[in-house]
DNA sequence: GGCCCTAACAACGA
DNA sequence: CTCGTTGTTAGGGC
């Protein structure tokens, strides 16, 4: 449920509070997927420090002192929760829970237990982040892929890193472009839209979250999103709002959105 | 475009003109698909006698004393003449000519150059042929497929040998099932009446050709097929002769036939 | 009208 | 709302 925006104020945050920390322990609790035995895990990061925590894609990721690299991906239900070692049993619906050494635990909860975590994960097969969009990769990418629907194009994780269901319509909204066109019709100037399209509602969400939750690390928040809304009926520029599955995704998108074919 | 029928009468007539038979050379036009070089074939069939001409599924086998097998898969426009040396340069779009010790000559022929010719095919995967069909065995293809439609399913090479898109047509007509049906929703009556269909549409065409057309050995006579005729407004029995496309075939089909979903 | 390979899509489970 | 995997289907090339 969280999407590229969260998830970065997530790992803002995951940042602030856990870096410099040594981990004490580390507990895998049979739900999710780990790609590795919880005994490979807990020797890779006991006793190493936390450096850094960034968003990959639509995952965090957690550097360590020693080198390796955790990556958290939360699907479609799961959450981060700061908490201590005190209330560590009262968290619920537990993936992993890492203590450290001052006692605070970082804990990862995931309802379905789908969440998925991984330890040094091939780097080499990461797609370009969403952020780092360019018009040429995108012209590249349309070109290659020229009958696939440009949403489907959009969330496809192996093409470009981050973006969801929610903001791939905040963006072709943006951008003025139907989510039924196929990317191999879209002309240069729609191309080039979008590319600007993509980053800019990114950073624009981005900022939002910093501002009117300075704190999160889970939870998803929308109130600000343009169209991707059940309860709006109109875009801001006063245009009906369609709903609509498109490759069985939930859709909302406007008539003011060209459709190229 | 030839099918079942029109194969069979093929090989019949073959193996009547060839039986006996003992090839002088093998001369392959670069044209069509041939899965050993042409030395090989050559080496394989050079200096021996024809010993019988099948049908196989779609394709004529030719059989020699040496125990060497050649199929040749005539697809879409391909065909054979029978010639001799004197002639044989003026065949056109020649695939393969084999030329035998008395001067004869077979050739196939094909203007798109798509026929194949397969020296000794593995015959461990070849499919019932159509003229075998039980209904035992289109009971269990029928479970086994259930979702796929019963047309597309009578034309899979890989479950039943031999049937082509005209002659499925023909078959669905005399059985009164729609082309449409899902292979798992007809009921055991259905089942039979095609299983009973299938083999007797074919062998009824099988005799029609042997009366019309003694000796051909290519094209396609179609003149007797009761709904897959582009001219035909009705069927035999006075429905209005439907023209649809069914997963990108054309279909002919009457309101006759029964649509179990 | 034939067959094969690939890409696009749908459905299901985790 | 996510990501696999699997099976079906549509399209283009030969």
């Amino acid at each position: 449920m969280p999407e590229l925006p969260d998830l970065t104020v997530y790992a803002e945050n995951l940042a602030k509070a856990l870096t410099g920390k040594k981990v004490h322990e580390v507990a895998y609790h049979q739900r999710g997927k780990l790609n590795v035995s919880e005994a490979e895990l807990s020797n890779a990061v006991a006793g190493a420090a936390v450096t850094g925590v960034e968003r990959a894609g639509k995952q965090v990721a957690f550097r360590f002192g020693n080198g390796n690299i955790v990556r958290v991906h939360l699907m479609l239900t799961g959450g981060f929760v700061l908490s201590d070692s005190a209330k560590r049993d009262r968290l619920g619906y537990l993936v992993l829970t890492v203590t450290f050494e001052d006692g605070s635990v970082l804990a990862v909860t995931d309802e379905k237990g789908w969440a998925s975590v991984t330890l040094n994960p091939g780097t080499e097969k990461d797609a370009p982040d969403a952020l780092a969009v360019t018009e040429e990769l995108l012209e590249q990418l349309c070109r290659k892929k020229p009958k696939t629907l440009i949403k489907p194009l959009l969330l496809d994780q192996a093409l470009i890193g981050g973006i969801g269901n929610a903001y791939a319509d905040e963006i072709l909204w943006a951008a003025r472009i139907s989510p039924k066109s196929p990317a191999g019709k879209l002309p240069s100037e729609a191309v080039r839209a979008l590319a600007d399209a993509i980053p800019r509602v990114l950073q624009d969400a981005i900022a939002e979250l910093r501002t009117r939750h300075p704190d999160m690390v889970s939870g998803e928040y929308r109130e600000f999103l343009k169209v991707h809304r059940p309860e709006l009926k109109t875009s801001p520029t006063g245009a009906k709002v369609i709903k609509e599955n498109v490759q069985s995704k939930r859709t909302y998108y406007t008539e003011e959105q060209r459709l190229y074919q």
